[in-house]
DNA sequence: CGGCGAATTGACGGACGTCAACTGCTGTGG
DNA sequence: CCACAGCAGTTGACGTCCGTCAATTCGCCG
């Protein structure tokens, strides 16, 4: 329950806080949690009042919406990663639930303080609109990956983000379950493994969670990854400093880590 | 170009600013234009930098998405909206391309001032992450409107949302034409007649850009709204003061005035 | 060993996009 | 004033993509 210092550290180095004075951030972690959870914990339901700010330390994490019976993942993801943001600052429900996919770390901080931090500090309330800019912006392109892409189209580009995250080699590890995956670019359990089934022409091969690319100029030529859509090739910043904030909240997922 | 009070008032009584110090307010206006612009005039093209923050005080606008010559709207803008903020917080480039729909007023305020702004006063800063934050709400709610609901239930929300909007009155009119509706909701034109077709058995009835909705119960019984994904439809404000930033945000199309 | 759930495959149906033809409106120019 | 071009909207026919249902296989864990 009490924080390491070695985590400590770790938020502190996040976008979100660098820039905050030390006296706003030892307050925000004062009334702090750091608690684990095991895989398959809901941690909030969908409409529920938001009385934390979460921040995944360790493991892996899923946002998803509910309608009708029927249910979407709208991220997932990686640490480190704050979410829910937009409704702390807002002191609103939540519109998406939050899950845990393997156990992990999360740090749990109180909304009240957040939004006092932002009133108090002006630095912190900047990072705060940086990131939820980030996160809209993530937003954006998952709605244009959506109305503007087929469903192997999705998966193409999904694959080729993911190849580049993981280090560029030809094999890539999928990162959860498929059906994670299917809901999280739009599809049923079924039409994933025939959207995988289309790929093999374009020299993509899976084996369980295992998938090898074996022709990446073709799929790149399928996928027609475009830097408006798909946040894993941004251009060589010319401002710098910037432009990885973005791209560090959209990491997770086809999308971003949304708030 | 030199502005009218009556539209500094209007601006100034916009939840984006209303917080803001008043030495704040003035800096960013005395560098602003307000400019009038034809009806299909693109004001910013997708993948631009972006340089200043976007204020629609009159008219009518549209964001777009594109990728492989395909095109969708994202949102419609009514008056008053802002627009674009994101990439101004960010200093990125532009996701999604503006046209305006109508003969439109614009007020343009200097992105690099915006940015000062929110360093300066934290009480702006603020301001602008509230704003932020209703953003981004709104797309999440587009999201889930699109993968969780098919076309027709989409279009009988729009209509829902549309008719209290315009008053309650049992008849409405399209406040643009059809096209753009069937872009906004995810479908063809085509689809968009056809799917007007379906709800005739619910009710609806069309005539030109005027519809009329005959038996409201039966309509929400299809469309079966929900107050997580259309922002139309939100609870009694129990925290007062607040909620109705992400509502006005929201007003714009199915979804949200999109920055 | 047995059971459960994830993943795959096939068959089927429905939803949606595409193409084409037709209507009706509007604005233009002879 | 009317003829005509151009575009929005509608309708029909058709094909494809995708969801649903069902059966089967596989791996994991009790």
């Amino acid at each position: 329950m009490p924080m390491r210092s070695v985590d400590i550290e770790r938020v502190r180095a996040l976008p979100l806080f660098q820039c905050a004075a030390q006296r706003t951030f030892d307050n925000l972690i004062a009334g702090a949690f750091l608690q684990k959870f095991p895989a398959g914990t809901t941690l909030l339901m969908e409409g529920d009042p938001v009385d934390f700010l979460y921040v995944l330390i360790e493991g892996l994490a899923e946002l998803q919406g509910t309608w009708n019976d029927k249910e979407t993942t709208l991220a997932v993801l990686r640490p480190v990663s704050t979410f829910i943001l937009a409704a702390v600052v807002l002191d609103a429900d939540a519109l998406m639930t939050a899950r845990t996919i393997e156990r992990s770390d999360i740090l749990m901080i109180s909304g009240e303080s957040v939004r006092r931090a932002m009133k108090e500090d002006a630095g912190f309330a900047v990072a705060v609109a940086e990131e939820l800019s980030g996160c809209y912006r993530g937003l954006v392109r998952t709605v244009k990956n959506q109305k503007l892409r087929g469903a192997s189209e999705r998966l193409a580009n999904y694959l080729l983000a993911e190849q580049v995250s993981q280090g560029g080699g030809p094999t890539l590890i999928l990162p959860h379950e498929k059906r994670v995956l299917a809901s999280l670019l739009g599809m049923t359990p079924e039409n994933l493994s025939r959207a995988f089934a289309n790929l093999t022409d374009y020299g993509v091969t899976v084996n369980g969670p295992q998938v090898t690319l074996l022709r990446p100029i073709a799929l790149d030529r399928l996928a027609k990854p475009d830097r408006l859509i798909d946040s894993h090739l941004q251009p060589s910043a010319a401002r710098v400093g910037m432009a990885d904030r973005e791209c560090r909240a959209s990491a997770a997922g086809t999308i971003g880590a949304l708030n």
